[in-house]
DNA sequence: TGTACATCAGTGAACGCGCGTTCACTGATGTAC
DNA sequence: TGTACATCAGTGAACGCGCGTTCACTGATGTAC
C-alpha cells in the first residue's frame, strides 16, 4: 500500500473523520453494519489498521459515532420537512412521512439507530445520544400535543398515542425491508392512515 | 471428548434432531442468533464440527430448520390462545396478544422469524415457509374479514387493516426489546388499542 | 452357523480466512536552545 | 540562523482466536453367502 501522506501535528483529527467517513461508506455500499469491522474500515480509509486505536478505542466506538452522525441525519431531514409549515396537523404528518421516508431510503443508517447489534453492555437511557433520540420523540408528543390544543385531535395521551406512532411507523419499515416482496400497501398512504388512526387527528 | 456412542443405522435422523435442539439451546441461552454457529452447534450437541455436514449442507440450513421449527411454536400458540373461542372480537384480540406474548417470552426466536440476517441470498415468498408465513398472515386478515361480517368492524379493507395491524404489533415488540429502558405503556392495553384502532373493532 | 465384507455414523487433524489487538518501529514536523 | 531533539501520526509484522470446510480415517452394524 502506497503510504499516505501523513497529517500535521495537531491534525490528527481528520483521521478521526476520514475513518467515520469511510465507516459510512462501507455501511451504505455493504448495506449491513456487520460490513463495518475495524480491518475493513482501515482497508476503505486507506491506513494501517492499528492507525484506528490512535482515534477510537475499539470497533464499538467508530459504530458509536457512526450512529451519532446518522441520528443528526435524521433529525435534520425531519426538521427540513416540517419547518416551513404552521398548520399543526400538517406538521406531524410531514414529519411522520419523513421519518419513514429516511428509514427507507437508508435503510443501513436507520438499523444502526434501532436494531443495533451491541457487543457490550445493553445501552443505557442515560447516554447522551439517548437523550437526544428521546428529545426528538419529545417532539413528537408535542406535535400531538399541539394538535389537541389546536382542536385538531381527540387524542387524551400524546405520550402513549406518539409511543404508538412511532412503534407502528417501525414496524411497517421494518417488516416492509424484511419481506420486500410482499404486496405493502403504498407507505405513504398507510403512514397517513397510522396518524390518523392513532393520534386521531383530522 | 469421550466419544458418543454411534446411533444405529437407519437412525442417522435422530443427530439431525439433537443438532436442532443443541442450536435452540443456543438461541434461548445467548438471546442471540449469531450465537449460532456450525462450531458452537457442534459443541453444545457434543459432537465433531465435521459431523454435521451429514445432517446439514451449512449453518443456514441449520437456521432454516430453527426457523421451521419456530414458526410452528408461534402458530401453535397462537392457535391454543385462539381455538376456544367463538366470539370474533375476542378471537381476534386474543390471538394478537398471543402474537406479541410470544414475541416477548421468546424474542430469540422472534427475531429469527422477521429479522434474520440472511448470509445468502434474500428470501423469496415462493419459499415454503414464507407460504406458510403467508398462510398465518391470511388468518390474520380473515379474522378481521369475520368481524366486518358480523358487524363487529368498520374496517373496508381487511387486508390493508390486517398489514397496518401487523406492523405495528411487530413495531411494539421490537422496540420494546430494542429500549426495554424506556417508559413503555402496558403491551396487553397497547396491543388492545391497536386493534380497535386500525382493525376498527367495536 | 460362521465369516467376509459393504455400509454408515461419526471423528480428528488440518487448511486458510478475517478478525481484534500488541508491539516495536519510522520518519516528518515542530520546538528549544 | 543552525542544530539537536522531542513529539506525534501512522506503519508493518506478528499473535492467537474462532470460524467454515476438506480430507482421510475408524470402527460398529448389518448383510450376503
Amino acid at each position: 500500500m502506497t503510504s499516505r501522506t501523513r497529517n500535521r501535528r495537531g491534525e490528527g483529527g481528520l483521521l478521526r473523520d476520514e475513518i467515520i467517513l469511510a465507516a459510512e461508506r462501507l455501511l451504505e455500499r455493504e448495506g449491513s453494519e456487520e460490513a463495518i469491522t475495524l480491518r475493513s474500515v482501515a482497508r476503505e480509509a486507506g491506513i494501517a489498521a492499528p492507525s484506528i486505536y490512535g482515534h477510537f478505542a475499539d470497533r464499538d466506538a467508530i459504530l458509536d459515532a457512526v450512529l451519532d452522525r446518522a441520528f443528526e441525519r435524521l433529525r435534520r431531514h425531519i426538521v427540513a420537512a416540517t419547518d416551513r409549515l404552521t398548520d399543526p396537523v400538517e406538521s406531524l404528518l410531514a414529519g411522520c412521512q419523513a421519518y419513514v421516508d429516511f428509514a427507507m431510503t437508508e435503510p443501513a443508517r436507520y438499523k444502526v439507530l434501532f436494531a443495533r447489534i451491541r457487543s457490550g453492555p445493553a445501552a443505557s437511557l442515560d447516554e447522551p445520544l439517548w437523550v437526544a433520540r428521546l428529545a426528538a420523540f419529545q417532539t413528537l408528543v408535542d406535535g400531538i400535543a399541539t394538535c389537541v390544543k389546536a382542536g385538531r385531535s381527540a387524542s387524551t395521551d400524546p405520550f402513549g398515542d406518539a409511543t404508538q406512532l412511532w412503534t407502528a411507523m417501525h414496524g411497517a419499515v421494518t417488516l416492509r425491508q424484511f419481506v420486500p416482496t410482499f404486496r405493502w400497501p403504498a407507505l405513504e398512504q398507510t403512514v397517513d392512515e397510522l396518524v390518523r388512526r392513532i393520534a386521531r387527528v383530522t
